[in-house]
DNA sequence: TAGAAACAAGCAAACGTTTTCTTTTGAGGA
DNA sequence: TCCTCAAAAGAAAACGTTTGCTTGTTTCTA
């Protein structure tokens, strides 16, 4: 019970060994008896190919690398999932590892994935060499998650920020708000900076030109200050009646910071977040947030590395990008307001 | 540009394959000067040596599978996290499958892992089929996390409920606390049964009886109604004068309840949990929980791993079991109370 | 100076498949 | 009855390594 090759089975059913492969393959005829006494063999001898050998003749390992980051961070695992049960549909079995945030790591990484002959790469990338990049996507398709990287063709699957943030920003004019603060990271941030824009978009949309006082641009703990001097230093009637948090843990400071300064949400003023925040189990609120849905990003970018990989060398498409649709869930954290003149 | 091979390699350094060979692999002494003209070779030619031919002749692949109910359940993923680290250390990659909590999904992907012929598993199993799992684990080391199979000799690196569970309820006990209710799942779920058994334990050496009316043994939401219950047909001198809750949700629900009876935590009454609850970022509580440290578990699986690699078929020590330390991280929400007579 | 030991490096045989090419077999048509 | 042709199955050549065995070249010892 070691370890049956394909000659073994060959031998136990009396065919040759082009035939068991035929078999185990179906990608030949073979004569209904003799695949039925070579399909019994293989089921007593336990028989199961060997990969590393069929990879060897056919080049192919039916692996996926897939290279995050952080492997323990909740939304990243979710887009791996995602990946994950298509490519498994597909037969395919995925290699994963996380580069710590480490452009050094990622490399490693990278480089074993190659030398381990995967048939493609799903890459939530931290560093920015487009030529390394360039480089490698001779040697097998490269499918950019989340992140991309400036100046580099490539397939790329990411959510759409500026246009989940206009949708959202849309929606609260679309309930009558005009003065709409927004709680944003820093401007080296590339994706806190797209949800701006499509803030803004949404704005000149209606006509409105964004307000300076009311865009804060901090780190969590700096916005959360930041927040509370705008409603401090402002009179009451020029107050934000609604307020846009542009990521999960914003949201959750400025929920609590405006609940410490009195305020009830979403009676005194509305309150929404790009991505679902956690504002515990207890907490009677429930908040209005564009759904990032990473599950759905990896369902994206592994359909898309199969793609790849079917076209193989040949019909070179160019590099697609994709985004998974924004889609608001609606809470209780908003509400209309009278429009004023 | 397109794949060196070892025998490109051997023609342009004017050496024969198996110099190459040594020379990559560093095995076998090999003249200095020639090493260098190989190496050089090899960096000109850009050659990487084939996974497939090799672990074909090596019988080893460096691969160690990961199978998971949920890929993205945080702690599960931390394990992941904590194993990768080692074995990525050691050179191994990690081929990593969901389960979906399904045991034919479990058994579809150790199929698929073991005819990859990965040099071990890891596995979070969710079934319970011993003579499966006896069969393969002549295949190669298999290393069970979190959850054991009942009746099955094997490796085992699982949290230690009963000790932990005993430690937090030591500590209560030790703060004077003589009434303690304990809010646990049902009698089915195996951990709760070991979490249980400690929580008696530590009673038993201080020489108190568990009061059958202070065990709660429900599902999260019967939780919560039969704690509320306990309360309000008490009277206020027979309330515990401590709840440990037994997992996180458990924990959310039972603060919720308490607060929602007006009591105060830890004033009047204080609250422990099996693992870190979120109480959301605005909670001014801080939870005294045992610390599940799910890194650290991976951490000991993938050693355990190595090592049994290292040991291959020799030195079968027979199997081990391992479990990280239980360590308290002591918040706000308990506190010492005059012991009574 | 001759012979033995030590060291370097090459040859070739695996490893377990897939696949091309060839052979065998049986059936059908003339 | 003979020939042709299609279908089925076998033989053998790869695929890119590792490694046991062998050969050739030094260097040291006597």
């Amino acid at each position: 019970m070691a370890k049956a090759t394909i000659r073994d089975v060959a031998r136990a059913s009396g065919v040759g060994l082009s035939t068991v492969s035929r078999v185990v393959n179906g990608n030949y005829p073979v004569n209904e008896q003799t695949r039925a006494r070579v399909l019994k063999a293989i089921a007593e001898l336990g028989y199961v190919p060997d990969a590393a050998a069929r990879s060897m003749k056919t080049n192919r390992t039916l692996l996926v690398g897939i290279v995050v980051p952080d492997i323990s961070n909740a939304s990243m695992m979710q887009a791996v999932r995602g990946a994950e049960r298509v490519l498994a549909a597909a037969g395919y079995a995925l290699m994963i590892a996380s580069s710590e945030d480490n452009a050094a790591g990622e490399q490693r990484i990278l480089g074993d994935f190659f030398s381990r002959k995967v048939d493609a790469v799903i890459l939530a990338t931290c560093q920015t060499d487009a030529a390394y990049f360039r480089r490698l996507q001779t040697d097998a398709p490269l499918v950019f998650m989340e992140r991309g990287v400036p100046g580099l063709e490539a397939d790329l699957v990411a959510e759409d920020h500026e246009t989940a943030a206009e949708t959202l920003t849309e929606m609260l004019l679309a309930n009558g708000h005009r003065r709409i603060a927004l709680v944003n990271g820093g401007p080296h941030i590339p994706a806190a900076q797209r949800r701006q824009d499509g803030f803004v978009r949404a704005l000149r949309a209606h006509g409105l030109a964004p307000e300076p006082r009311y865009v804060i641009r901090a780190n969590t703990a700096g916005s959360a200050r930041a927040l509370r001097d705008l409603f401090t230093s402002l009179p009451g009637d020029a107050w934000p009646t609604a307020v846009f948090a542009t990521n999960n843990r914003r949201a959750e400071v400025v929920v609590s910071t405006l609940e410490s300064l009195g305020l009830r949400i979403p009676d005194d003023i509305s309150v929404v977040s790009y991505g679902n925040a956690n504002l515990g189990e207890n907490h009677a609120l429930r908040l209005t947030y564009v759904d990032q849905e990473p599950a759905e990003l990896g369902r994206l970018a592994g359909e898309l590395v199969l793609k790849r990989i079917r076209q193989g060398a040949s019909g070179t498409t160019g590099p697609v990008r994709m985004s998974s649709e924004a889609t608001i869930v609606s809470g209780n954290s908003h509400r209309r307001i009278a429009e004023r003149v």
